[in-house]
DNA sequence: GGATTTTTGGAATAAATATTCCAAAAGAAC
DNA sequence: GTTCTTTTGGAATATTTATTCCAAAAATCC
C-alpha cells in the first residue's frame, strides 16, 4: 500500500497530477511528455499533435481510429497528459471552440457577392488571397533557413536591400524597418538608374527579393556580390528561383494571386519578422 | 387510417423529406421554416440561429437548456429540419467545421513556441496580427466609401499617389498596380526633398495614404490640393485623422500591429482592390 | 362549451460512447 | 533462456446521450 502511493517515488511519474486548464498549458505538456513514450502512446501524441483542432468534435473511436490505436490506448494517452479520461480533455477544447466563420465568412461573402467586378467583390478577393497566403507562409514557413537567414544577416555590416517592380514595396518596407531597428541598410532602388554597386563592401550582406517574372537588375546585384565574397540572403517564391542559385540562404514565401497582383501580405509578414529578428539579434 | 398515411395532403408539410446537406441549406431551410412555428419551437430556431456555432459542440440537453426548453422540443425541431434526429444534424456541422483550422492554427502556435523573441515566433505573431488585420477589415469595410472613392479616382484626369514612411509600401504597389492596369498616376516620393505640388493639375484627384502619427507632407499635399478644388481620397486608420477633415472620401483600414509595426496586410488589400476598380471603370 | 387537433413535457427506452480491467504479448534485465 | 516489468488489445461494463412515445395541456374550430 505505502509503495502505491501517488507519491511513491519509484513510480513512472509520467501521470501528472492535474490537467491542463488551457490550451496552451496542453501544448506545453503534449510537448513535455512526447519524447519517452511507448510506441502506441507515440502513435497517439503525434496524432494529436497533428489534428488537435479535431479533438471538440470527435469520438474516442474515431480518434483512435485515426491514430491508428485502440481506443484504450487512447484513453490512457489522455490519463499521461493528466486528465481524468477523455471526457475531460474534450470539455477543454469544447469550451476554447470558437470558429472564426458565424462572422467572418458571412460578411466576405456579401462583399463578393456585390457582382461580380465590383469594387467590394475585389476587396474581397484580396482579402481571401491574403488570408490563404498567410496560411500557407504559417505552414511551410522553414523556420531553420530563417534563422539562417536572420544569422547571415546579422553578421553584416552594412544590409543591402534590393527588391524592384512588385517587389519594391517589400523592399521599401524593409528599409524602413532596418531603419528604425537601427540597423545600417542601404536600399538599392535604381532611382535615376543609377546603380550602387559599388557600395557594397567586404562585410555587407545582400537582402534580395524577387518573384517569377524575376528582375534582371535584382539578379545582376546577387550575382555580383556573390562573385565579390558577400554573403547573399533571397526571399522568392521557389527555391528554383535563379536567385537561389547566388544565395547563401533562401527563404521561400508562398503568395497566392488574384488576378494579375500578389496580395503581398504573406511577403511582408516574413520580411517584418526578418527584420526585427535581425534588428534584435544585433542589439545583443 | 388512410388518412394519416405519410402522403396525406392534410398534414401540416412542415417536415422537410430531405436533410441539409450544408450550411447554407441549413441556412435557407431555418429562415423557410422560422415563420409559423409555434412557441416552444420558435424558442429553438432562434436560439439554434443565434448559435449556430455551438451545434458541432453540444449535447442535446445542453443545447435544450440554452433554448430553455425540454430536449424532446429540440428533438422535433431537428425533424422539421429534415434531419433524422439531432445526431444528424451534428454530423452536418462536425464536419463542416474542419476549413476553419485545418492545420494552421497548430502550426501557428509551434512557430510562436520557437521561444519569444525567436525569428520564428516573430513569424508567428506577424502572421497573426496580418490575419487579424484582414478579417477586421472584411468585417468593417464601408462598400459605399470604397465605390465613392473608385467613382472619384476613375473620374480623374492623373492620380496623384502620395504616402510616405510606413506608408510609402502602400505607395509604391499603388502607382505599380496603376501602371499595369493604364491609369495616369504619379507617385509622390518626396526623393531629394523635391516636391511637386505644381504637378497637381486641374481635373487631377490625390489619393492619400497615411496613419498615426500622421505625416505632414502628406496632409500638406492633401491640404493644398484642396485649396485648388482637387478632389482628395484618404486612406487612414480613423475617421478622425486630420486627412479626413480634407477629403471628399475617406477609406479607414484597421490594422493591427505586433510590436511597433503594422501588418499591412488589410492597407495592401484595400490599396489593390481600389486600383483594380479604378482601372476597371476607366476601361469602360 | 364540447369536440378535435396541435403542441408539449417528461418518463421510458435505445443507442452510442467512454472507461475499466485483465490476460496476453512484448520487451528489458539478469 | 528465464524472470520480471512494461505495454498492449479487446472484451465487459458503466455512463452519458439521443430518441421515442404517450398522456396531459393548450389551442382551435364548430
Amino acid at each position: 500500500m505505502d509503495q502505491t502511493s501517488p507519491t511513491d517515488p519509484a513510480a513512472p511519474d509520467r501521470m501528472a497530477a492535474t490537467a491542463p486548464a488551457s490550451v496552451e498549458e496542453f501544448r506545453a505538456r503534449l510537448a513535455l511528455v512526447m519524447d519517452d513514450l511507448p510506441r502506441r502512446l507515440r502513435q497517439c501524441a503525434d496524432y494529436i499533435a497533428a489534428n488537435t483542432d479535431r479533438i471538440a468534435v470527435s469520438t474516442v473511436a474515431e480518434l483512435a481510429a485515426g491514430a491508428d490505436v485502440p481506443p484504450s490506448a487512447l484513453m490512457r494517452f489522455c490519463q499521461i497528459l493528466g486528465f481524468s479520461g477523455f471526457s475531460e480533455m474534450q470539455r477543454l477544447f469544447r469550451e476554447a471552440y470558437a470558429p472564426g466563420w458565424p462572422d467572418y465568412a458571412t460578411r466576405l461573402k456579401n462583399l463578393k457577392e456585390g457582382g461580380a467586378g465590383s469594387p467590394s467583390a475585389l476587396l474581397g478577393e484580396f482579402i481571401e488571397a491574403g488570408r490563404l497566403s498567410l496560411e500557407a507562409l504559417a505552414k511551410s514557413a522553414d523556420e531553420a533557413a530563417l534563422a539562417q537567414c536572420v544569422a547571415v544577416l546579422a553578421a553584416a555590416q552594412t544590409v543591402h536591400v534590393i527588391g524592384l517592380r512588385r517587389a519594391f514595396p517589400v523592399a521599401c518596407y524593409l528599409a524602413y524597418v532596418f531603419e528604425k531597428m537601427s540597423v545600417p541598410a542601404m536600399l538599392h532602388d535604381s532611382v535615376g538608374k543609377l546603380d550602387h554597386r559599388f557600395a557594397l563592401r567586404p562585410g555587407d550582406a545582400v537582402l534580395a527579393i524577387t518573384f517569377a517574372p524575376y528582375s534582371e537588375e535584382t539578379i545582376a546585384l546577387a550575382q555580383d556580390a556573390r562573385t565579390r565574397g558577400l554573403p547573399v540572403v533571397a526571399m522568392t517564391d521557389q527555391l528554383t528561383s535563379p536567385l537561389a542559385r547566388f544565395s547563401d540562404a533562401v527563404l521561400t514565401v508562398p503568395e497566392v494571386d488574384f488576378g494579375a497582383f500578389r496580395s503581398l501580405s504573406a511577403t511582408i509578414a516574413m520580411a517584418i519578422a526578418l527584420a526585427v529578428a535581425v534588428g534584435s539579434a544585433r542589439g545583443e
